[in-house]
DNA sequence: GATGAATGAGGTTTCATTCAT
DNA sequence: GATGAATGAAACCTCATTCAT
């Protein structure tokens, strides 16, 4: 699914070293930005030389893709698991809000790498990324929703990409609110709460209400 | 309304060449990012030497905000000159999707700017940044928001922070979408269009139907 | 003939090993310069672990080494085959010129490794390296000349020393100019013409007149 | 003449500095090769700062190749004071192996780094080198061999490219022979005297003798 | 006010060599 | 004999910031 970026050797790494280093990695890029992560101490930090590092990555960006894909993956089989499921579209939104909002924190750091890679200057790999990152999911929200279309769940006039689109961006949103520092202040900016403290069960509602009435056709 | 992070050099400066400066390092930061800018580089297309540079602003991030604020403020008036009338919600929702689409490429790098911020990795920072950009937008969707459920235009079951929340997240991501690489592919991605030969009025009629029954109470 | 420079396991290694190790190492050294060419590259595309290669080379600049001698050894073959006939030393110098010309391109990476360490800068490796590599060269040439000398087939008043040096100078100078890229556009340059569509029997027959009224004293 | 490979801030330092650098620089990349010249090294010894050792050269090839061009250019001059004259072309001949003897110890650090390029692996940078380094010379040598053809003072059957051809590569042997360690070394091989004590007188009448039938056309 | 030369810490990356298995 | 994972010193280069003029 994802281009590899690792070489050979980290194949060849114990499960426990090669989940160490991206561990370390992604605490690494996630607190201090793509810039200002420093492959020395993540090598260090990892419990290698940074010889041995270059052995398993061939240049700082290949082990910061590594860290984000293996982020993505674990956040794609999640929604995944709501996805497949045959619910109606406004349940697996209620799903997946719901989850988005539980497990983000418990991801942060998946979701800051996330959130570095949407300032990427460089078109070239920016479309890269973007490829890889957003191909998957988008197909999901894209298929439940003409899913939903065809069985008439759903408005008749929302282009369904253009629908997804926007689900997204609120999904998207909402992921940020709950982990990088700058979005989280925005929430209590919009909130007045903190989203720590913010009641979980009030964000479902309100979004999910926010958006049913484009789920909920002639009801 | 913004904290002066220039020196009072700088504002005896002439209005010619505090335009070129601000003007030289939103591209630079735009284009390269906060990091990967370089003060040396505004300074010489900005024609002033780099000792210059540092009398009016006393570092890097001053300047890179100080750029940043230049952009925020032009955007906010475009938006002030919108919430000051006294449409209904619907329209000034209308309206503001459509300048936001209309003006994110003539002001792209402006909006880049603000993209760089949202990554920012040091809390306290992030949160003067946020206190900064997003306060004045914030008040004005929701006292608009406030206004329109006063008088019943809107659903009367939704938080009014919350709803402009969500709001302005559908806002923000679109402007991404217009401006910023990632963004863009992700659009792509999702509506199969580049965001350039997108119809514009389409990304309009669908985003405010995919809101409107939140604002269009008791239809 | 020459110093041993590899280590004994390497003697016990099979001829098609040594071959390979020999071969893959003069293409590397070759093309890419001592400094430049990387042992380990060299281990793999010999197709054994870097772990052996130092069981068979203590280091690199031994295996350096022995990669030169090998080149070196097979360059010396060729002239032996030529300075052991009895012609007169005109139509000598006519076949080894032309044999230079002919096999030039055919060993090029052999010269190249020569070339490569005219340009050595530690004084001690300098100096052991010209003993191994000059001195049966040297000695093939002065002899033959100096029995041309005995002869009168020579100027009587020519040190067949620097006769010798001289001459060899000539010839080394031409094999540059087949293989290394820096002569190769010399040769250009001074002639108009490059070297691989220079036709030899000029080169030939123009080096002769050049040296000819050294060699045919009494004319 | 030459492609300027430094920045204009170089040309804006002293003298005195200027001089010191390439001084320095030609003194380290005479004593260990390109590779393993230390650029670092080069600044603290030319007493200023790394940075702004890149603020005059962009990288440490154009240092070299700065380095370089100031000797060649030296050597050129030499050259040049000799070729303008309208001596014939034997005594011409006489007076650029004496020189070329003498000064080569004089300059020997520039001769060093004549050397140092013979060996560049990189085609397309060999190709530029020699373009800079050999037009000149091969010219002035071209142009009095062919003037001395046009009066009939040379074999009429010798091209003049060739023989100037084959006359600097006796000259350029010599240079290497008096200045770097391998071809010192081979200069003793062959001549059995150390380059340093051999009469300079000899090799000089010596080389002339060689060369001489090749200009005393029918004598 | 204005200049721009000067600094130097710090980060990424390479590769010869070792050694436990 | 054979492997290849592991090491870590060292080199090139960048750039925010200072300060003498």
């Amino acid at each position: 699914m994802f281009e590899k970026r690792y070489k050979d050797a980290f194949e060849r790494a114990s499960d426990e070293r090669k989940e160490r280093i991206l561990e370390v990695g992604i605490e690494e890029f996630a607190s201090k930005g793509y810039e200002n992560a420093n492959i020395n101490v993540i090598a260090k930090n990892a419990e290698i030389s940074i010889g041995l590092m270059y052995k398993y990555f061939a240049t700082k960006e290949d082990l910061f893709v590594t860290c984000l894909q293996r982020g993505m993956q674990i956040l794609d089989d999640a929604l995944d698991e709501i996805m497949k499921s045959d619910d109606k579209l406004l349940i697996k939104a209620e799903k997946v809000i719901r989850t988005t909002c539980t497990h983000s924190k418990k991801n942060a750091n998946y979701i800051k790498l996330y959130n570095e890679i949407t300032s990427e200057k460089n078109d070239e790999r920016a479309r890269a990324l973007a490829e890889e990152i957003e191909s998957s999911t988008s197909k999901k929200y894209i298929t439940s929703i003409a899913q939903a279309l065809a069985k008439a769940d759903v408005r008749g006039d929302l282009d369904p990409r253009l629908f997804a689109f926007f689900l997204d961006n609120l999904l998207m949103s909402l992921q940020f609110s709950y982990t990088c520092d700058y979005y989280r202040q925005r929430f209590e900016i919009y909130t007045g709460v903190n989203v720590d403290e913010m009641d979980e069960e009030k964000v479902v509602s309100q979004l999910l209400k926010f958006i049913e009435s484009a789920f909920t056709f002639e009801k």
